[in-house]
DNA sequence: TGCAATTAGGACCTTGATGGTCCGGATTGC
DNA sequence: GCAATCCGGACCATCAAGGTCCTAATTGCA
């Protein structure tokens, strides 16, 4: 299918909650879930990967809480994707680690796939979080009556 | 990890090994199990899909077997993507089905999602097969020592 | 007409990653 | 000292992907 996991798209929909907060205070990840409507525990794990990967910055102890580390229009998607996901990598054997594959000899793609992880790349580096999150423009979803698309 | 799936992989392979045959010529899924290194029942599944997309043809009987329907040139690989692995669509609520998301009122980034997928789908779009197979141009892993790729 | 070769279309099982929860420890403010 | 909160990890369940196999349907040839 092609998609990212669940924990990236939770991991937007916090980061954007994240920015509700004021001028250097931070939410808690109770709060955050009650915000979301996502379970705590699942808020708490996401907010744990993005700290680690700098995205936001947590402050224990009573009053503490989590708050983002840069705007939101600072932040590229495929920095999230990543420290979510891991690096995008479409295939096994795209990453210059050999071995790997049985067939290589015989194997006519061989090291064919990083042009197209570039390209993948590329068109994610030049949305951020907040051109997902707003502005609050046009919704392009205008009240489908029924479903359009065929499940796979 | 933003990977597709090894079955896609693998289209990828037997498409481009399938180019080999000769004009108006057909190869049988145990000829391109043994060209690819892959096993047979493997390689059936792959030609299966594709012939059902139409991007190979069977042949029944004896002195059956596969062809492409169309030169390696002609096949934008993300047509190949999404016979194998199904429509491109990061996440579940991105598509036009609603109702499966609980917290859609609160989630701040409904329908944002449509842009991420378009610009991955256009940029799928402009590679064919044929740029992965070949041109037998420079391989972008000249014998590296050691491996540079941090494993996730 | 019968037989062999081959694709077509599934069913089936196994395995691994993902999603989600929980617990103990460390830190901070009151 | 106590309560609130983050931190780090372990843990388990679920589900889709990967892979194999079996039974038709079709085709060419003897």
């Amino acid at each position: 299918m092609l998609r990212l996991s669940k924990l990236t798209d939770y991991a937007v929909v916090v980061l954007t909650r994240l920015d509700d907060a004021a001028e250097g205070g931070v939410l808690t990840a109770p709060v955050l879930a009650g915000n979301t409507g996502l379970a705590e525990p699942t808020v708490s794990k996401v907010l744990k990967i993005l700290a680690h990967a700098g995205l936001v910055e947590g402050r224990r102890g009573a009053l503490g809480g989590y708050r983002l580390t840069r705007p939101l229009a600072a932040i590229p998607l495929i920095e999230v994707i990543t420290a979510m996901d891991g690096p995008i990598a479409l295939t096994a054997c795209v990453d210059n680690s050999f071995g790997v594959c049985e067939s290589e000899s015989a194997c006519p793609v061989r090291g064919r796939w990083d042009p197209v992880n570039e390209a993948i790349r590329r068109a994610l580096t030049g949305i951020s979080i907040a051109d997902l999150a707003g502005p609050p423009a046009v919704v392009p979803h205008p009240e489908p009556a029924f479903p359009i698309f065929a499940a796979e």
